[in-house]
DNA sequence: ACCTGAACACCGTTCAAGT
DNA sequence: ACCTGAACACCGTTCAAGT
């Protein structure tokens, strides 16, 4: 039978979650299709391109429900917290969709930075510098994420030392450094409302 | 004459400089130097471990003037804006010392964390979040350089497209992310003063 | 249109054996 | 102590040729 996009994009997700980034090569991809390598450059046309769909897959579920709802803030806590969410339910999730964020290959994680722009704009951000504030809370993410993540398979393949202060409560963790951006947008906001300075404790 | 880790170190940067982190094998390391590829594994574990010196390497100018004076904000800001430089000196940069600090094989990069978590506590960070407020700038940080440098260089590549509003005034873009952050910490600081929320606008 | 076979030009790492 | 030679087990990508 033919080879769809989505065979090759499904097949190279259960790699990844099975063995890790590490081992999703071009090579073993095709050789679990049961293909020759060449066939998967008939579908993609390199495989930061294939990476780029895999982590689509992944961010398929972020920004389906409540998103959209409350202020602001609660904006910005729902979608990171979803985005959060769906690093984590893949091996090396923050990895990969980091690396194809950076190489541009992700369409999803661009409506991310829209909706987050968006919510800056709302907070009061000047629109020139509303997609760098959404731009901050991406960065943000995806290194706590990538490296609560490698702690994690590290932990769960028996290393010790990892485990400190550092390992327990991520979602708090991560929740604290989000509100000092959440923080720093609303900072942000009141520099241009009251043109002053905020005040200093 | 004997192969010194600081020599590898050293070619190992100029391949860097010249060719990019793509092309910083070790093979062509040891091609460039002139002895086996087997040679580097007397010197260095492993890849991991000779990038992790390189990074060292280029962090090296960090930290050596005065970013011990001033206040906390002046502090992570001179902080901040040595290590961003450092980074811009050497091609891919960025992404090396990125890679390096995920692994937790860089050295100097602990002790930015450090004067960072510093900053911090003085700005009034409870002792527990101190760490995560640092590490906070510091993905930023990296997240951001990284992406400044990587249009840099699609864009000396002649690459267009590139050069939107993004690409023109890459300090005062990251001043501004910097900015959010260091409001944020204030706004904490507040917290633990006032026991209250942050006023809103 | 879609895929195979085979090649090209590479990788990181190990290790017996040499000096 | 330090390095070579050679091997092991891989990579991503291309492309003429087949169906």
């Amino acid at each position: 039978m033919q080879l769809h996009k989505r065979d090759v994009v499904e097949a190279a997700t259960s790699l990844l979650d099975n063995y890790g980034i590490a081992d999703l090569s071009m090579r073993r991809l095709a050789r679990e299709l049961e293909v020759s390598p060449g066939a998967l450059y008939w579908h993609f046309a390199n495989k930061q391109q294939l990476l780029g769909a895999v982590a689509d897959r992944i961010l398929a579920p972020v920004g389906t429900d409540d998103s959209a709802a409350g202020d602001w803030r609660d904006r910005i806590v729902s979608t990171c917290g979803q985005l959060r969410e769906a690093l984590l339910s893949h091996t090396d999730g923050a990895e990969l969709v980091s690396a194809s964020f950076a190489a541009g290959q992700s369409k999803l994680m661009s409506d991310v930075l829209d909706r987050l722009s968006t919510a800056a704009s709302e907070a009061g951000v000047a629109p020139a510098n509303a997609e760098l504030a959404a731009r901050t809370v991406v960065y943000y993410l995806l290194g706590f994420t990538a490296d609560e993540q490698s702690r994690m398979q590290w932990d769960a393949a028996g290393a010790d030392v990892v485990r400190t202060v550092w390992t327990e409560n991520p979602s708090a963790r991560f929740a604290f450094g989000l509100r000092l951006l959440i923080d720093g947008i609303a900072a942000e906001t009141e520099h241009v409302l009251e043109k002053t300075p905020k005040v200093r404790a």
